[in-house]
DNA sequence: TAACTTTATTCGGTTTTACCGAATAACAAC
DNA sequence: GTTGTTATTCGGTAAAACCGAATAAAGTTA
């Protein structure tokens, strides 16, 4: 038992950075202090992490092959120091989500979190599906909330929330009369209406389209916007009607400011998932996450 | 960052020995080092582990807390310089099982996973269920094998093998003869025979009562024993009839010094387990063990 | 092409740490 | 008391961790 916790630190520093200046630098130490400790380790197994090629630290093979390990290693040895030295059951817990989540289920689950573990500090990461899948990867988020559908071997994928997307429109509008007379509206009311939606390649447009498999050429499309808030003002002036994740819908809703749409025909459903990085040590606090997400689902 | 795992290796010996010169002997370094590595751990935390009991060191309950993943994060620690220094993908195992099963099932477990691992060494321990659950419990064992039923907080029952007791005399016994004419024997027969038997806390002897309840009172027990082997070759002599575990017979069975007693009435049938300390680490090694153990249950 | 910047490594020197052996103090058994 | 065992303390030494500066190699810009 030779090699120490800071080798492993400094060799998962530059791991991450691909770059041994700013990982010294992280790590508050000189770069030849860096350069020495990674040698060192590297010398104690008689085995290479990185290839040379220039001035550049690239992880080779047997780095990649070591390195789910030495991250698991090391979050176990914070986690530990963590419950030595603060008398907490919980380390700090960095968490990604979407836009639609964080704004609005992510909050009310932190406020829960941080009740359980006062002591805990925790940070929200927003950003779209694919940056947060690749901060997890990165070993950067403990755990993601995201939208869409993914698929890889490194990530497990935990079905958490039934969420549905809710098509709305102003009070005003004869769409709002139309269900009010007849309790929903049809394809047909679709086509003819004008939309507001979000953009390409979020993960409520790609439900959005799911559902709409089939009409979906024949759409007409008016505006395309980045932020859920935007498109209900947008439909509060009247310029279309909407599609959006009920969550972020229920207030206006209530206040009467936006009206619901049912559309019998329409499959607006669809599954969140946490994400965690399959080899990554589930901490005291990531696992209590993980619980709290499952209750969270079953009375929000 | 600033303990190493070296101090957690000491901090280990020493709750393992309640004795910090045994300690500091089996990591081959002074009493001065030992004692100085303990004080610089618990200092770094401003933790005592350790009540300074005259001039005894006992674990306290802020030591027993943290033992468990201390434990957990040294086992992974070592699982991973294995992997990194030899290439290999296990490391070595320490395997407890009882008397029965270490000198017949173990025997052939071992094998096949030696067949996987040729670098792991790997080290069976005979010992009866109460001092491999002892072992266990305190990290001496990776993993242990037993009979009995054991109900322990800290321990994990992985139900494993179903084993069946055997009924068995010798082939001129008179039992032999009414088994070959009506294919059984009865319970006035278990009656009129004279017993040679495991000693009481056994787990074969354990089973046996249970099988024979009722009966137990009336049982004439003529001669208790200590070794399956003893108890066979006591039956071979016609001082009586046995009874003991099917995999211990199967060889007498097929070469007609024993002959095997049916009792319908009667359930025979016991579980065998794996017995693991809830929050150890699985390494590598150990969650192979356990495959194998499953698979061989399924075709022995 | 030349000058400049960025980057990892090497080297000399200093501080810190790990460790040993011997001495010490506290306790237990005889 | 005497003896043996045990953890701790102390002085000293060897090893290590680390820093700053220098260096060499590789990009980047002029």
């Amino acid at each position: 038992m030779r090699y120490t916790l800071r080798q492993l630190q400094v060799f998962i520093a530059i791991a991450h950075h691909q770059n041994l200046t700013r990982a010294a630098d992280e790590l508050a130490m000189s770069q030849s202090a860096a350069s020495s400790a990674l040698k060192d380790f590297e010398h104690q197994f008689a085995v290479q992490l990185f290839d040379r090629v220039g001035k550049r630290l690239q992880l080779n093979e047997q780095g990649r092959l070591v390195r789910p390990r030495a991250e698991a290693l090391l979050a176990q040895a914070q986690d530990f120091e963590q419950i030595l030295l603060r008398h907490a059951e919980a380390g700090p817990l960095n968490v990604g989500a979407t836009l639609s989540i964080g704004n609005y289920l992510a909050v009310g689950l932190m406020a829960k979190y941080m009740a359980e573990h006062p002591d805990a500090p925790v940070r929200l990461d927003v950003a779209n599906t694919r940056q947060i899948a690749d901060k997890v990867l990165n070993y950067e988020l403990d755990i993601g909330l995201i939208e869409g559908e993914l698929n890889h071997p490194e990530l497990e994928m935990i079905p958490w929330h039934n969420d549905e997307l809710a098509v709305f429109c102003h009070p005003d509008d004869e769409l709002a009369h139309k269900q009010q007379q007849q309790g929903h509206i049809d394809d047909s009311d679709l086509l003819a209406a004008r939309w507001i939606l979000r953009e390409s390649g979020s993960g409520t447009r790609q439900a959005f389209d799911r559902a709409l498999h089939g009409l979906l050429p024949d759409l007409n499309i008016t505006l395309e916007l980045q932020h859920t808030e935007a498109i209900k003002r947008a439909v509060e002036a009247r310029l279309g009607i909407g599609c959006l994740s009920q969550i972020t819908l229920t207030d206006a809703f209530r206040r009467g400011s936006l009206v619901h749409l049912t559309v019998p025909q329409r499959d607006f459903s669809r599954q969140l998932y946490m994400i965690v990085h399959r080899q990554k040590y589930r901490s005291a606090g990531i696992q209590s996450w993980i619980e709290l997400c499952r209750n969270h689902a079953l009375n929000p």
